[in-house]
DNA sequence: GTGAAAGCGCTAACAA
DNA sequence: TTGTTAGCGCTTTCAC
């Protein structure tokens, strides 16, 4: 290793096509796989490429092209603070990624309506978009209008929670799987020894998502934690005044439950609950995605850890995914995994995490 | 918002002349505020730049350039796991950085010497090297050899352990205050409310990191969990046989140490100490970085947490920076941000994090 | 089937 | 102090 040393000028068009004894053009036809060029003419192309190690410049491709990449985020319609981080994810990066030629915006569409989503989608206009994210139940209405949209052309991203029988292009999103498991190993630390049931509080039966969570929390609480019993879930729709409606039910008597798990969105209705209510013994509480308010809560004490994903990364590897598919350029798979991010208040990001620029 | 409309084809350096009436060459030299136009030129063309709204296409601006990045990573020559991740995660970046015109290597500097880091930077070419990433101790040679290269307009960054007094341009790395604060809040969670004793492992005293892990730990510690007690630090140097070597006289008799915090590099004298001496009781263990051990030690339950930060962003992370510095763009700070990292053996990436590639 | 030449948006000699 | 012009690496008419 040591000092760099001089750069070895990488190989150009050019290059190839004086190896190669050809002209510009066909060494285009060549690399971007269109017609009417004799397969012995391809071959000695390729042989040229390959001899001379020739690694396509992206940035001149699209300068040359003209390309601009059109980005639609669709999104559900509801109160949801961790939605409108999106939002804002996307209008923030919108103006950075202008000067990439990309453009990317927001939709919102009807939440928990798997038809009006599949309608948004089969409204799109394939020939005015090269991609689209997803975040909206798994239902066969939603999986067919992707499909159909990804047939199209359209590269589509799956966000937030999976939709894999639609066959979309890639997922962005972490794995809820272990989002649950780790919720559960946090609840039954902190809960330590002492006997007690735990509360889930989850969002629908048809997001995949919240369905996951359950899944690795019961999984792990199970296993590892026997003594803990676990309620079944309390379905609040990520409404916060319906979870706030359900909650006196299903926490029982005084000092049934020891632990939370509110595994979906909807979180004021858990906190609006807590204060009209105040329990004698506070309990375990492990809460989903960071917000403002559980981040208030978390820095308060009420909540005890939450678990979350870093929105701004969500955004950027969606876009990064759909401009890479347009290209048909590789990705970093360790760059685009969405990593299940666990925050007490120890590690809290600076509350100024929203300030952008230098 | 809605379906995007057709793009409204983005001003570009010609347009401004043409509002400007000036030729493009004084629009370029504007744009890149080099000298020699007249201030009411230069007055007219920002005028025009702002009537456009016109953003420079960075693409083709280092397409003309033809610039290429050379960057280097300093990094200590020592048996750590964690140092080898980043080395990879350079030499894997490095091919794809190649159709960027970056080029970014490494150098290895013989760990614990000040001196030895202060000779290696006060070496470098600064004409054949647009940037450093450096992770060293903050002893004032060091500290002088990085303002002297930075003087020579050579972009540095402090990486994992910051040294903010030698005007570096930036620092990649997590809070390390943070961190202990996060490793306390864990340990002290974990154990309970039962009395015992905790150990610290630590790196050296010169390491700013390592003495900001600690000083973040006793805090917490002290403040929310008075009935622990914690030791005196071992100063292990990153060296796993110094460690395991120390580790018997500092665990005292039988239980009397509950939990240990493993502050700084080392694992592997720490795993081999609790191997030969396996205690009655298992100690809560929280260690730092994820690499194939530690991940080994939290699968097999020998490790309860581990705190890390992701070696790939911080090494994507360092470049971007270091790049538009050159630039002179801007950044996107909420982007560069390194979180602090809480795993649990239910939240372990994928074990297949090192394939690369789509 | 193949090639010559113009041009994407920007920069950098070299003139004037 | 300012302008002309020739590229950077690639794509794309339009001829041959």
């Amino acid at each position: 290793m040591g000092t760099p040393d001089d750069p070895p000028a990488n190989p150009t068009v050019n290059d190839i096509a004086r190896v190669a004894r050809v002209s510009l053009a066909t060494v285009d036809r060549v690399l971007n796989a269109r017609p009417g060029v004799r397969q012995i003419t391809v071959e000695r192309v390729h042989q040229a490429i390959a001899e001379l190690g020739y690694v396509r410049d992206t940035a001149a491709a699209n300068l040359a092209r003209g390309r601009t990449y059109r980005f639609l985020f669709l999104l559900p319609a509801a109160r949801n603070e961790f939605i409108d981080l999106i939002e804002r994810e996307v209008s923030d990066l919108a103006a950075g990624l202008k000067r990439d030629r990309t453009q990317i915006t927001c939709q919102r569409v009807p939440a928990f309506d798997p038809m009006a989503l599949a309608d948004a989608v089969g409204a799109l206009d394939a020939t005015a978009l090269e991609g689209v994210a997803i975040f909206g139940p798994e239902t066969p209405s939603v999986r067919d209008s992707i499909a159909r949209l990804n047939a199209q052309g359209v590269a589509v991203i799956s966000l937030i929670s999976d939709i894999p029988s639609s066959g979309r292009t890639a997922y962005v999103g972490i794995d809820n799987i272990a989002a649950g498991r780790t919720a559960a190993q946090l609840m039954g630390r902190f809960l330590g020894p002492a006997e007690g049931a735990v509360l889930v509080i989850t969002g629908s039966m048809l997001a995949r998502d919240h369905l996951e969570r359950r899944l690795g929390f019961d999984e792990v609480m199970a296993r590892d934690f026997p003594h803990l019993k676990v309620r079944a879930s309390v379905e609040g729709r990520d409404d916060p005044d319906l979870i706030a409606r359900l909650l006196p039910h299903a926490m029982g008597a005084e000092g049934e439950i020891c632990g939370i798990y509110a595994s979906a969105a909807g979180n004021a209705g858990l906190l609006q609950h807590l204060e009209r209510n105040p329990p004698l013994r506070a309990p375990v509480i492990i809460a989903h995605e960071l917000t403002p308010l559980s981040r208030a809560a978390l820095t308060a004490g009420v909540f005890d850890a939450v678990i979350s994903q870093d929105a701004g990364h969500l955004v950027r590897s969606a876009v990064r995914i759909m401009r890479a598919d347009c290209d048909q350029s590789p990705i970093n798979l360790a760059q685009e995994r969405i990593r299940t991010d666990i925050y007490l208040k120890e590690n809290l990001p600076p509350e100024t995490g929203l300030l952008k620029g230098a």
